[in-house]
DNA sequence: GTGGTCTAGACCACT
DNA sequence: GTGGTCTAGACCACA
């Protein structure tokens, strides 16, 4: 598993690390099922505070990413269907980001193909992807 | 204007407010040219600080979607046409979005038009945006 | 006289009028002795106040580039020889200018450069500066 | 860190305080990586607002001169190379102080040689400047 | 009357 | 213990 975070970015370390499984998981690189490595291992491969990963993995689990067995670890797991409350949220996101698009001349078409290839990148990954 | 705020959530209250007025002027609500209340007025209409506002009006201006004359308060503008900062910038925000998207069960087809319906609904506002 | 003012910047309007008279009499676009419009007339023709311009000229009197004069208006002059005061002035802002160009990657000649591409702009203005 | 402020300028304390780093990272008194004091610290030390050196960081932060890193405060960094939007403004504003000194009666070669000065002194603080 | 700056003091998020 | 955010209230520069 391969992160890169960001100490100089805005967003807090947790929140890149969540943000990067998310990511990982997407593009098929985690599989449903995979195991995460330790909390320990993972915050001493990134060279962070173990409290840091802790952090990101109740997150993911608190979104149905991941569960955590006490016994075996983190492991991948899909999240139930998107739920209401999830849709919304998503549209608020997303008239934010086409605002700001629309605003910086980028259009319909184009913002749709840029939506469109990461779609076939991430499938690319081989993760059956709900169509 | 009417602008919602989250005193709850974890956005700062001047990026909410910076949130707000882009999706207002994306939206077609406040037109190119047309000015904004001024920071006191807004201020106490939402019932936070001036210096808040202030700081989101800031915000605004260095991303160019509103200049700020001294003799006449806040404007609407455009900002410049899409640099390549902003496309790589929206590309991993969109990487992020999709993924999560997908692994909640919002598949390609469905995303997309959601996309479209947001670019309608936007249109709808009279707003003249690129296409 | 073409004088473009921008009310979008930070820079206050008397300054950059101040500004611009400042650099119109080193390019040589203002002869020495040569009169300056009426502050109406300039007030006028860049649709500002009159107040402002005469904040300007105000300041332009006091370094010694203009004299006014209550009958005749107001006309260029040569201020007197640099101080030591000025001299440590220009000192000080040239050390800012120049840390500020090396950290942003721009070199000894290519600044030196600049500089003399510069002075030889004025000078094809045919004003005898000194040498 | 030796700074001085003039509180009677008419450039605000944040700003000076920004050119006052900047100077200080140019002549090498500030070395690149090297950390800087904390915000209540320095704050402290020269009797201002916390929030006064906090908005002079954060003007730094942006234009690329230090870090921000949540976990160990600020540190210097090199910022990129100087684009086009940055030479302009360069140009515009060596014309200013070019026009400025030749009316003061400061000549090309005097000029050239002054900033030849600062040049040597910014060099003898050892920093690797761009040559 | 506008935005810009500054203060003193508080609370919070992050590590 | 760090920076980030927010407040209430003040004074100033600008036009």
């Amino acid at each position: 598993m391969i992160i890169t975070l960001d100490f100089k970015s805005e967003t807090p370390i947790y929140a890149q690390l969540r943000n990067a499984v998310v990511v990982a998981i997407g593009r098929g690189d985690l599989k449903d099922g995979e195991k995460l490595p330790t909390i320990r291992q993972l915050a001493e491969e990134l060279g962070i505070n173990a409290m840091t990963v802790n952090k990101a993995f109740a997150m993911l689990k608190n979104e149905g990413f991941i569960t955590i067995d006490r016994r075996h670890g983190a492991a991948v797991t899909r999240p139930e269907g998107g739920n209401a409350e999830y849709r919304e949220k998503l549209e608020q996101e997303l008239t934010l980001v086409i605002s700001e698009a629309s605003l910086k001349g980028i259009g319909r078409k184009e913002f749709l193909n840029t939506c469109a290839d990461i779609f076939a990148a991430l499938a690319a990954g081989q993760h059956p992807l709900a169509e």
